[in-house]
Parts: structure tokens; C-alpha cells; sequence
RNA sequence: GUGGGCGUAGCUCAGUCGGUAGAGCGCCGCGUUGUGGUCGCGGAUGUCGCGGGUUCGAAUCCCGUCGUUCACCCCA
């Protein structure tokens, strides 16, 4: 099967037994998302602009709306298309805070529009899978646990159809404590030079924290120290303990981060795994406790597939805050890449199990009919389109991937079901015939790299 | 948004020095008209991404554009 295809850049589009690839990991992740009772929202595709833009998020391109008709020189509509999920959750718990139970679980599946340029897992128009709580004032703690625990049970639930994940987490008090416990002049500034260190060597980080952060050789020194820290269990803390810095906030950082290592400890496994990891810091700025990153192993070049965090100020009314906790998979970006290399497609184009004969028009009634008895049943079926030579009919299920054909029984014979992959073919009752269940419905096939 | 590579049949690709387009797979037909796949025989693959330019002549050279991909940037 080909690629995705777009005749827009960025825009891409899929074949129908690719789309099942999509579905069925979204109907999977939704799944998951309502056994932990969490309530599904969408939100509009479209946004005040002022919104989308507040939070000095300036870097994000945004797609503006314009009408066709506008006057020459009349301005946009102050709207624009929003580029992810959780700043239009934030304004949409504002507008509904007096209708909305809190602490407030939602998920929402949405796309989401950005127009930058396109490349392999990075598109213009993608779908991403998002879970937040939000609360009234304060939002306890556990949550953050709980967030990156749901996402991983989602992402477990697909089995071994994605390669292994790290979700990588960090905390940015423990971050900002640890600056500050060091003397750093601007510690919000040393994040986002340390955030670079997955493409520049740590000598080059090591220049900038010293000549943009205002650090000193040894306090540079300790900040790459810090970020070296990788652990899967609660080692680290005794590690950042080790290099002798006191803060409060630090403290403060290590020991939240320690609970969502602890707490997710027992979604671990071998396709599954949670790191505490200290260099892990997010561009996004709204962030103010733990911050999460997940990465797909085999496909590094596509950076992080997932993340999200703590906000704690992204929604408030000026009287009230909402501060939130919430994690977003990307959906498209981790899915289109691996359709594309033919690692994901569906068993077969259409949800048809059976393909029922139809061997001349006048029978096409009794044709119907079958195929209705089945339905019936909850078994998808079609009637072949015409009625060709058998043979015709055979290969038109097998080029869909319809596994059974359906031969009616002529002048009061039985009825006759044929799996087209073993050849076997039985007498069957249309009333009370179903497929094995593996067959019922197209499935996801994972071919090995 | 910046810079580079690539774009030929449904797919993977070949195409020499500029001389008017090929292979494999797949597809269609027939052998076999109510049972496909194997085999045999036959057939069609096409705006050489698109537009313009140079030339007697362009898949080939030049420019633009669109698509794609990689690196920046940014992030899902």
C-alpha cells in the first residue's frame, strides 16, 4: 500500500484500509480514556486570535480565517484555526466553569491545524488524543499520576502494534529550584538553553548557559550534571541529592516527581516505560510542575509523539484559576509514518465479512435477502455488483479482502459459505452463520520492519 | 518560513551524448460462460508532476511552480 497521499502539502489523506489503522487506535484510546471515566468534549475548530496567541505562544503559525467576499483591505476575523488542544480547552472550561462538575476529566480527539512546514510524522492538518483534569483553585497532585497513567494504559491497550514508548518525565520546579539553588541570575532562561541539548553537543549548551544565562563555568557545569540524570525508578533523586544543591522548590520538584515515577511504576513493561528525565524541559511555557514527553523507540527522528503537563495558570477568570494536568498523543504523527512505511495497514479495504454470489439479476433478491439475514446478525455484508462468472465474484472479495463468499443455494439447495483464503466452502443458514470472531471486523495488520 | 535532494505506468524503478518511453510486479482478456489463486497465451499501461524557455527536436538542458523528502525552525 502507498503512502499517505496529499495532494496539499501537508494535508494528507489516507486509503480506506489505511484509515482502519486510524480508527481502530482512536476507538482504542477512547475506550481507555471512558473506562477511566473520563468525558469526551470537542471543542470548535476556530478561535479568537488574542487567544491562540496569548501566552507569548507568537512561534506557533495559525491559520486565520478570512471571509471569500471581504472587502479589499478589510481585515481577518480575528479568528483563527487552533494548532492544538489545550489552549481551547482552557478558554472552553472558562466559558462553561459554571456548568462543569470539578474536578473536570474530559478527553477530546480533535484536529488540530498548524502551518508550518511539512515533514515525515509533521503535517498541517493532524489529529491528536488529548486527556486533562481541571480544577477550581487547586488541583491535587495525584493527578498528574493519574494522566500519565491513562495514557499509558491507552497506549498499552494497543498491544505490540506501536513500537515500544518512553514516556519521558520531568518537573519543572525541580528544574527551576535546582537554577535558582545554584545562584542562576535568570533560571527560566537556562530551561530553554538546557531544552537544546538533544541537538546541540553539551559543550555548545555548555557555551550558551555561560554566555545567554549568565552562568559561571562551575554553575554550567552543574546544570549539565543535572540534565544527565536518566532514570527509570527513584534512583534519580538521590542523584540530584548528590550534587549538594538546597532549594525549596527543589525539594518540592523531587519529591513530585518521585510520586509519578512511583505511581506509574506498575504500567512499566517491556513496550511501555516511564523515565524520570532531568534534561526534559518544553518550549511551552505555561508549564509549572511536571512536564511529559513521550517517545517512540525506532523512530527518534520524529522527537517526541506525545507530551503535556502541569499548567497551572493557562485558565482564570481573574478571580478564579483552573490549573490543569493533562497529556496529548499525536495521533497522526505517530500513525502516519508507520502506515507510510508499511508497518500498519488493515486486513482488508471494507468492513464487509462476506461477499454474497449473486448469479444472475433476476436472483438478486435472494441475494438481498441473505445479505440482510446476516446483517442481521451483526455481520457486515455486501451483494457482488454484478453478476459475473463466479470466479469474478471470488476475486472481487479477494481484492477487497473479503474473507467469505456467500454462494446462495440454487432451485432449494443450501446455502453455501466459502472462506476464499482456505478454499473451504460449507453449507451454511444465513439466520444463524457468523465469521470467527477475527474475521467479524477488519483488523490491524503489523508487518515487521 | 530558510536551504538541499528527489518527481517516468497502479507499485518499484531503468532510460546512454538532447533524437519522440522501457522492465519487473500488478491489472485486463482468453484457455476454464456457476468457484478465484497455479500455469500458458494475448493485451493495455503514460499529460515523463505542472507551466514556460532554449533547440530542427526536451523525460534529458534552463527558469518558475506544485508535490515529496532531509536539515534548520518549531513542535503532536
Amino acid at each position: 500500500m502507498s503512502s499517505p497521499r496529499a495532494s496539499l502539502s501537508g494535508f494528507p489523506e489516507l486509503l480506506p484500509d489505511q484509515h482502519i489503522v486510524e480508527q481502530h487506535v482512536v476507538d482504542t484510546l477512547r475506550h481507555t480514556f471512558e473506562l477511566h471515566g473520563f468525558a469526551g468534549i470537542e471543542t470548535r475548530a476556530v478561535e479568537p486570535l488574542d487567544q491562540l496567541l496569548r501566552k507569548g505562544e507568537t512561534s506557533n503559525e495559525v491559520y486565520v480565517l478570512r471571509r471569500l467576499q471581504a472587502e479589499a483591505g478589510e481585515a481577518d476575523a480575528g479568528m483563527g484555526l487552533h494548532f492544538d488542544l489545550t489552549v481551547p480547552f482552557a478558554r472552553y472550561v472558562l466559558d462553561n466553569a459554571g456548568k462543569l462538575e470539578f474536578p473536570f476529566r474530559r478527553y477530546q480527539i480533535q484536529k488540530a491545524w498548524r502551518g508550518e512546514r511539512p515533514q515525515e510524522g509533521r503535517f498541517r492538518e493532524f489529529t491528536q488524543a488529548d486527556i486533562d483534569v481541571v480544577d477550581r483553585d487547586e488541583l491535587p497532585f495525584h493527578f498528574d499520576v493519574e494522566v500519565a497513567r491513562v495514557m499509558a494504559e491507552g497506549i498499552a491497550a494497543l498491544g505490540d502494534l506501536l513500537p515500544p514508548m518512553r514516556l519521558r518525565v520531568n518537573n519543572r520546579k525541580l528544574i527551576e529550584g535546582f537554577y535558582r539553588g545554584i545562584g542562576a541570575p535568570d533560571p527560566s532562561r537556562v530551561i530553554t538553553i538546557i531544552d537544546k541539548l538533544d541537538k546541540l553537543p553539551a559543550q555548545a549548551v555548555a557555551d550558551l548557559l555561560i554566555e545567554e544565562g549568565g552562568l559561571t563555568d562551575a554553575q554550567a557545569k552543574q546544570c549539565l550534571q543535572l540534565a544527565e540524570i536518566e532514570a527509570a525508578d527513584v534512583g534519580f533523586a538521590d542523584q540530584v541529592r548528590s550534587l549538594a544543591v538546597t532549594d525549596p522548590l527543589l525539594e518540592t520538584g523531587i519529591d513530585e516527581l518521585v510520586s509519578v515515577v512511583e505511581g506509574c511504576a506498575s504500567v512499566n513493561s517491556d513496550r511501555f516505560q516511564v523515565v524520570a528525565s532531568l534534561s526534559l524541559a518544553r518550549g511551552l511555557d505555561y508549564y509549572t510542575g511536571t512536564v511529559f514527553e513521550i517517545y517512540m523507540d525506532g523512530f527518534e527522528n520524529l522527537k517526541s509523539v506525545g507530551g503535556g503537563g502541569r499548567y497551572d495558570a493557562l485558565a482564570s477568570d481573574g478571580k478564579t484559576s483552573y490549573p490543569g494536568v493533562g497529556i496529548s498523543f499525536g495521533v497522526s504523527r505517530t500513525l502516519l509514518p508507520l502506515i507510510g512505511r508499511g508497518l500498519l495497514r488493515g486486513s482488508r479495504s471494507v468492513p464487509s465479512a462476506v461477499l454474497v454470489a449473486l448469479a444472475d439479476e433476476e436472483s438478486r433478491d435472494t441475494s438481498n435477502a441473505v445479505a440482510q439475514r446476516l446483517r442481521a446478525n451483526g455481520v457486515a455484508a455486501e451483494v457482488a455488483a454484478a453478476p459475473q462468472r463466479f470466479g469474478k465474484q471470488i476475486r472481487y472479495a479477494e481484492r477487497r479482502g473479503i474473507p467469505f463468499v456467500w454462494f446462495p443455494g440454487a432451485e432449494g439447495a443450501a446455502d453455501q459459505v466459502k472462506d476464499i483464503r482456505s478454499g473451504d466452502q460449507v453449507e451454511a443458514d444465513p439466520g444463524s452463520w457468523t465469521p470467527p470472531g477475527d474475521d467479524l471486523r477488519p483488523a490491524v495488520l503489523k508487518e515487521d520492519p
